[in-house]
DNA sequence: ATTACATTTCGTTAGTTGTCGAAATGAAAG
DNA sequence: CTTTCATTTCGACAACTAACGAAATGTAAT
């Protein structure tokens, strides 16, 4: 498929749109993007595998934990529109703003293996 | 579905940014389109309806043709970005080019119904 | 080395999508 | 009012997707 076809088809999924802004926030591991989506863990990582494919995120492995947060500084200037778009429209819905809050108590040491 | 996971879904097939950048030269109706992508006239109509649902193409009747083109004037401020991100990338790919040449050579009254 | 544990991969399932051809719709012309 | 013809809707089908739990992987600490 086209690249750019692969990013909007990445950003077509309500979920994968919530990750996207979830990580504007901060970095964040599989397992407290699951606690915040109330989805399983496996399908997480196949969310974070095709915004990953898309170039719209990284992964940064870290102790026991894989942290992923947005490319933002990807080649691709594409990219980088796009992610002003995404994020900035994330800041007028009510949804994603009880996101952010989740964000701010979740801990990994407390809910990962739960 | 949340109105931006649409517009994305909208434009995560290549046969509809193909379409997008088609419009962006002039109006084309469903037969004309049908004619360049060697769709069937069903198919066209589908996608047509998916771009008009997620706002980013406009239709007008005219005669016995419906003519569809691109919402230039949406309301929806994110409608207008996206537009000129799809149409400003759709400027260095080769394959949407080679559209661009057919749509000044179709003809409505000689391809419809054939 | 073995255990513990976060993550990925695999296999499955229900639902969605892109495609087609045939039938229905609707509007203009005869 | 019937015909014509561009378009839409319908019904079918293959391919793809999001979701899950279970099994595999890999890495850090015991």
């Amino acid at each position: 498929m086209k690249q750019l076809a692969k990013i909007f088809k990445a950003l077509s999924d309500t979920n994968r749109l919530r990750i996207m802004r979830m990580l504007d926030k901060r970095s964040l591991c599989v397992c407290e993007i699951r606690e915040i989506l109330q989805l399983a863990t496996s399908t997480v990582s196949a969310h974070l595998s095709i915004l990953k494919e898309a170039d719209l995120i990284v992964d940064d492995k870290d102790n026991k934990w894989v942290n992923y947060s947005l490319n933002t500084n990807s080649k691709n200037p594409t990219v980088k529109k796009i992610l002003a778009l995404v994020l900035h429209e994330g800041k007028s819905d009510q949804d994603f703003q009880e996101d952010l809050e989740k964000i701010i108590t979740v801990d990994r040491t407390n809910i990962c293996g739960s």
